[in-house]
DNA sequence: GCGTGTCTGTCACCCGTTTGTCACCCGCCC
DNA sequence: GGGCGGGTGACAAACGGGTGACAGACACGC
């Protein structure tokens, strides 16, 4: 796995590095905010450790600038203490965080149930009963009908209810995994996004068969 | 999710427990470390904050004794400055601590957080005897009956008597569990989503056989 | 640079469901 | 009889999902 690792103090960006790469992992090091963004950008790290007191962009700033683009896993480092900053980085959309000091064993297992969760939704069939996504093509196909063409945000959403084929996903997860953060009253998007992919994908959009409302959010019925 | 609070300052017992009810907790209140570790075993919660300046037993105690028998994710309250308290804890197994004074914001982050971290999104069915509750349909299924379908107050109540399954839960107890927020004047508030639950799960609502009223409440009749 | 069409965020509104509140019933006990 | 507390029915307010309309953002071809 590839680690991106923005610290800019140097010792510690070199331990993180060294511990990472004794468990197997490869490690890109950036030294502050514009940096980290560059090498996001050319490296596609499938994990991004973030220092939140960085020269040039602060961790925040990275942390929405990548959730922008990406929903690759996040973990902000934070200094002890600094409870606001864990608020507003947990509300950003970084994913875990880690507290200054911590251990290499805890630096490790930190980052490997992060993968493991991330892993585990990446991994998400791209179909499930009758329902098959084409990521390349951005399109769904429902059983025997035509593929469908889904703008990026559609096919965001259908790619989180796949991944929970059958089981609801609350609303609050679909934003965030959709949108990368933005907080409760954002509910509306939520409304429209699936209104529009309902006339999309439903034979009869006013009794929807496959995106269907459930009592904790909405799920996808494969079968 | 069901938390255990252990705190002996009842004032800020009651400031976390209530945080956490707004946020759709579940909450066990325990005053001292026997208390907590009684309701530790009763209750089976998903999370376990601890006081770490606890009567009785302290916080240490508490949480080496629970690691002793589950993995179950406990975050410790400490003193800012404490850091030798801190580490001990995080040695005995503490997956997360919180360091007072912190903002009701704070601490539903990291509780979001670290259930988040210890895989505990899943909803797992809850059930006692015959009757069982499906926290992601928001329905119960009583002997081989029809499931039926609950509102959030609803599902809120019978999560609250399940949990207390042949015992009577006092009317206070489940007006703060259920709404959160209130003080004894609102018993008709509870009298009626009663009556309404009644309506929707007993045969003959008019002689309850599984809600019923006990001297000291209500309970949860499940064999 | 410029028009054009699509995509996305927002607003206003509809409508069924849920919830809070009031009035009143009944049985029980003093 | 009168007070108390639980049970009921009725009603209105609040909520929440669904929908249509519209405008700014954006991508794209010219």
């Amino acid at each position: 796995m590839k680690v991106l690792v923005a610290d800019d103090d140097a010792d510690l960006r070199e331990l993180i590095a060294f511990t990472l790469m004794q468990a197997g992992h490869l490690v890109v090091k950036a030294g502050d905010g514009p940096a980290a963004l560059r090498h996001f950008g050319a490296e596609g790290p499938d994990l991004v450790l973030l220092d939140i007191n960085m020269p040039g962009l602060s961790g925040f700033q990275v942390c929405e600038t990548i959730r922008a683009r990406s929903r690759v896993p996040v973990m902000m480092l934070t200094v002890r203490g600094e409870e606001e900053d864990l608020v507003r980085a947990l509300g950003l959309g970084a994913d875990d965080y880690l507290t200054k000091p911590f251990s290499p064993r805890t630096l490790l297992a930190r980052v490997k149930a992060l993968l493991r969760r991330a892993g585990m939704e990446s991994t998400a069939p791209l179909a499930a009963g009758r329902i098959s996504l084409d990521l390349e093509e951005h399109t769904v196909r429902i059983g025997a009908a035509e593929p469908v063409r889904l703008t990026k945000l559609e096919l965001r959403l259908l790619q989180m209810l796949l991944a929970n084929a059958g089981h609801a996903v609350n609303p609050e997860r679909l934003l965030t995994q959709v949108w990368g953060h933005r907080s409760g009253g954002d509910r509306q998007l939520l409304k429209q996004l699936v209104h529009r992919l309902r006339q999309k994908i439903e034979t009869d959009p006013a009794a929807p068969a496959v995106l269907r409302t459930a009592a904790a959010g909405y799920k996808l019925v494969v079968d």
